[in-house]
This record gives structure tokens, C-alpha cells and sequence, in this order.
DNA sequence: AACATCAGTGCAACAGAAGTGCATTTAGTG
DNA sequence: CACTAAATGCACTTCTGTTGCACTGATGTT
């Protein structure tokens, strides 16, 4: 068994072919995938399945999905100590306006805001859009 | 002359009948509003007038976009010194998952994020989720 | 006033993402 | 092996956003 399967077991989804597949696509991109890349990478792929895996990894907690600005869905691995599911760990992303890239800046979280009175805060969602460092570098 | 013909003629928009109907309707509204709303608000009201209007009216400043993490577009009018569009007044949204509206906190800007090196940071969208005053008083 | 010009509007159609229903296959359990 | 439930594949729908083209109405000029 290996270290994929393993991951997905612990956190109750069962580790088929399809989805170790679209695991280890999603662990080898350093930036956050939208379903249409997943489904370009794997051309066999039916879209349906992909999005039905996307929604299981995400109830379970081993992907958080992203709102990048960009009106498309886009998913990242949870980091090995997420707890996006329980409201912590609320990193913010960047996405890159040149390469059009969205990436986890998972060092740099979202700093509390005080609301006025009788506002509930339950989830954050920060994204700071410019140039990234690959981009800016040309 | 009224004021909306006023503020519109200020930033350089034609005061069509239309336009100041649509002005009208957001001024009304303390909340965002979606391309759909206006649609639903003015049944005669054709969607691309709608979608064009709101396109000149955020070149133009005087409303701004919001991107409340539902996939919808919400625009919002700017508030009188409001210079979103050169990077300043990045105040944040709340949005409501109970009654699904989002509403502008222009009293709280986003504080300022150290990125690491490399990264050129041009705008920021900071949304917090939760339970707006209205429904956490029920 | 007649005319030319251009912004604004209405209509139709398209693109892409998200989502649903159902049939079929695959995997786990006794 | 037989049964059950989960996973997958296929077809289709809905909704938002977007563009192209024709028309209208306002503006400015002679």
C-alpha cells in the first residue's frame, strides 16, 4: 500500500484508481488546480467523476477548494496539519495575474478582523492578486 | 438636475433613463447586488443593458465588483471617496450564508500582508463568511 | 431643419462551469 | 459466489457571463 493510499484511507475515502490518479496529479502541481485542468491532464477522464472526487476529497478534508477571483473553482491539497474543516488554518492565497496561477501561501495566515456587533464569523477567504515570483522575475 | 445625474455626469457616464433607474435600485439596496437581481427587479429590463451598464459603471467608478466566493459577480456602489480602482479603500465583505446577502464593511480595510520574495501584490479581496447581524438576531 | 455620427440599447446566440438523474460497473462483505 | 453499496460514465439541464449585429435615439455640425 502506499503512501497515497494510505493518506486516503485515514481520512475515510476509498482509495480507487481514479482518485490516486487525481491525487498524485494534484500533489505534483505546486499551485491550485480548477477541474478542467484535471480534466485536460487526464484526457479519459469524465468530467461528472472528477467533480464528484473533488466534492468527496473536500468534505473529507484533504482538499480546501479556492475562490481566486477568477469565478472558476479551483482545489489544492490540504498541508499535512490542515484543519480547514474546523475553521483554522485559514491561510490566503495569491493568484498570479500574468500566469493566471493560484497558489497557497500557507505560511502567512488570514490576521483576525474585529466586525461590528452581530456579525458571526465563521470562514475567511483572502486573496491577494498580482504578480508572482516566477512571473516576476522577467 | 437630480443628484444621480449629478454623480453620474461626475465621472464622465452618460445619465441615461436606464442608468439612473439601475443607480437608483443599488442606492436603495444596502446589500451587493448580482446582474440577476437587477434583472428580477425591472422585468423589462434587458440583461445585456444590465450587464454593459455595470461594466461602465465599474470603469468609470462608480460601482465596484465583489467576489463573495458564490461564483456570482456582486457589484456595489462606491462610497463618495472611494478610490477602488487605483488600489486604495480595499475595505472587505462580509457575506451572510444564511440570507446569502453580502454587504460592504467600508469601515474595515484589509490590513497589510508581508508576501514573500518575489511577489508583487497589485490588489486584495478579503471576504469573511458568517452570520450577518440581521440573522444573528433570530 | 436636415444630416452624420456615435453611444446606448435590444435581440439572439454562444461558451463554459456547475450540477443532476439514471444506468452500469466496480469493490467490499457475508 | 451472491448481495449491497459505492464509484463511475453518459446524457442532459441550468445559470452566468459574454459577444456580434442590428436598431434607435441623442448629440453635434452645417
Amino acid at each position: 500500500m502506499t503512501e497515497i493510499e494510505k493518506t486516503l484511507q485515514n481520512k475515510s475515502v476509498r482509495p480507487t484508481a481514479m482518485r490516486i490518479l487525481i491525487y498524485k496529479y494534484m500533489a505534483s502541481k505546486n499551485t491550485a488546480v480548477a477541474l478542467t485542468d484535471i480534466e485536460n491532464a487526464f484526457d479519459k477522464a469524465e468530467r461528472t467523476t472528477l467533480y464528484r472526487t473533488l466534492k468527496t476529497f473536500e468534505e473529507k478534508g484533504l482538499v480546501h477548494q479556492i475562490d481566486d477571483g477568477t469565478n472558476i473553482s479551483k482545489f489544492a491539497l490540504c498541508e499535512p496539519g490542515c484543519n480547514c474543516e474546523i475553521d483554522q488554518d485559514l491561510h490566503l492565497h495569491f493568484h498570479c495575474g500574468n500566469c493566471d496561477k493560484t497558489v497557497c501561501l500557507t505560511e502567512h495566515k488570514i490576521p483576525h478582523i474585529n466586525l461590528p456587533q452581530g456579525y458571526v464569523a465563521e470562514d475567511a477567504n483572502l486573496v491577494i492578486k498580482g504578480i508572482c515570483d516566477s512571473c516576476s522575475q522577467h
